[in-house]
DNA sequence: TTGAAAGCGCTAACAG
DNA sequence: CTGTTAGCGCTTTCAA
């Protein structure tokens, strides 16, 4: 080599690695800096086993939730010197076969994370076949370790805010998985809201139920139906994501509903959006969640020992969308 | 190997070379495919040259605007069989220098697009040494390739058609580099705003000037500014980007100012809450800009010539926040 | 503390 | 059409 040292030392000089004494390991990084050197990844990677890149599987990388905790992961995955690499099923498009079957399969991650979807069970067997460690993020998958909040009770604390504004005639915009990715949160959240509803004695009126996508848009179509028969209007709508919440509002501001006199919505997130807007929500973090989720893999790679994580934290923030009911006109 | 064919051949039936008779690639498939087996990316790579790994470089993954460049991107890849490896400066946090010194510099990735931001001397320099191609996607840096809009154009297109409208009190809110990332976007914007006024003998005044950073938090204070300052109040604002518009809406729905009646507002980007929003913009597609500028590299990879990409179409969207301005209470 | 040598699992000539 | 033979540029024993 250039400095008249051997590649094997080069290696471990660059690596960190004891083994080298201080003059040496300092000269050899001297010229390393010089040359602009990089060590190959594919090189290193074939020799040592370890690619240094974790995989990230997303549903879709443009939706708020995913694309946030995917920025969370990786500022757990820079700071530890991995690289990211971004498995996006992308909606409709069959590419999902191919990330499971293929190309993530071996030799290309060290360790995966699955974004809040369920698998297959073929999936969940390829998953568990991989020999490299992996979690789930955002979902509660059965069978595979998972970091998310507590679904159930987010919605109940949404749905019992309202209940203890005084609301009784309470609407759900329930979220369903699209293009077949079969998110397993929406069942999760629908199943809570009949239960919370149920537990105070509350009817749930299918009437009263709507779906959308977790898209604004959607929810603006499907709270549309909900506020467009008169004398049967809810007095409060639970969404379950504050995209469709937004929808609610933005159909609601269209008819000259007034938000919370007249109505009041909560979602569930904590959207970028929802604090300017005023939006009453559930806060999660997918940011924390999706760093919290890569360090606990990160430290399995290190050696740690597998952990079961726990439930994420949630949390009701009030803000300006919810208020006591109207008072009813005729009683 | 298993089959009793040499690896030379199994890879060659892999990879779908020719050179390989029909029944021996039949047999080999089938055995690959009973055992399993994945190709090894680090030993492909090491022997190849080729990574089959595109890097891209955002500087916020969970912006909208790069999030979707990046789902578009994705789907390119995809269906080239690359994967898509993610670079996030991540905001504050300062592994910029990281990303365009170390790790990705070399032997990691066979192309590179560089999301929208403005690079340093340093950097560019970086970007050329590499010798995998690169390009810019959304930003027109000089001296670097880029797929991005006329913003010039863009813009003139908004104000024009405010202009048209009647408007001659129009107020910019202007976007920032947020973090010290310098887009070079908002610059252009701020430019082409003032020539566009000039150019039609309306006043920039600096009083209507106001400032965010492309989030809708920041365009909501601003927008309290420009709008709290009674008999001064623009007609209409034109945001450099749609979530300062969703700022300027909410601002304005706060104080009971009603738009577009009373105030028009025109955005850029046509984010996914616009349409249901009700606002009228100027649509860009960061996922087709993505795409294309990935399709580029790609077909470079695949030996084409190096080209020089146009420039990408964008589009008044007239909805409902904008239209003539309010009868002057005094004339 | 350092160097030499043997692979890691593929691909790419070159033979056959 | 198929097999053989060298490496690709590292890491990792094992000696020195």
């Amino acid at each position: 080599m250039a400095a008249g040292v051997s590649t094997a030392t080069v290696s471990r000089a660059v690596r960190g690695i004891p083994g080298v004494s201080a003059a040496t390991r300092e000269r050899v990084l001297k010229i390393v800096e010089r040359l602009g050197y990089v060590p190959s990844s594919s090189a290193s990677g074939l020799a040592s086993g370890r690619t240094m890149t974790m995989g990230v599987v997303v549903p879709m990388i443009d939706r708020w939730y995913f694309a946030t905790a995917l920025g969370g992961a990786d500022r757990a995955l820079r700071a530890a010197g991995y690289d990211l690499m971004v498995f996006n099923l992308g909606g409709a498009g069959g590419n999902r076969e191919r990330v499971f079957h293929r190309s993530m399969l071996r030799k290309r991650i060290d360790a995966l994370l699955v974004m809040c979807m369920s698998l297959t069970e073929e999936e969940l067997v390829s998953l568990r076949a991989l020999d490299s460690p992996s979690i789930v993020v955002g979902s509660n998958l059965e069978g595979v370790r998972h970091v998310s909040i507590d679904d159930p009770v987010a919605v109940k604390d949404a749905v019992e805010h309202l209940i203890g504004l005084g609301h009784r005639d309470i609407a759900h915009l329930q979220g369903t998985g699209e293009y077949g990715f079969d998110f397993s949160v929406p069942l999760l959240r629908n199943e809570a809201f009949e239960a919370t509803m149920q537990a105070h004695g509350l009817p749930v009126r299918p009437e009263w139920t709507a779906l959308g996508n977790f898209r604004a848009a959607d929810g603006k179509a499907a709270a549309a139906r909900l506020l467009d028969d008169p004398g049967n209007r809810p007095t409060a709508i639970f969404a379950s994501s504050d995209e469709m919440a937004f929808g609610v509002m933005m159909a609601a501001a269209e008819r000259g509903i007034r938000i919370p006199e007249e109505l009041s919505v909560v979602g569930i997130d904590d959207h970028e959006l929802s604090e300017p807007a005023g939006l009453t929500t559930i806060r999660q973090r997918p940011d924390e969640q999706g760093a919290f989720a890569a360090g606990l893999l990160l430290a399995e790679l290190a050696g740690a020992a597998r952990v079961q994580p726990g439930i994420q934290p949630h949390e009701l923030v009030v803000r300006k969308s919810t208020a006591p009911p109207p008072s009813p006109v005729t009683t």
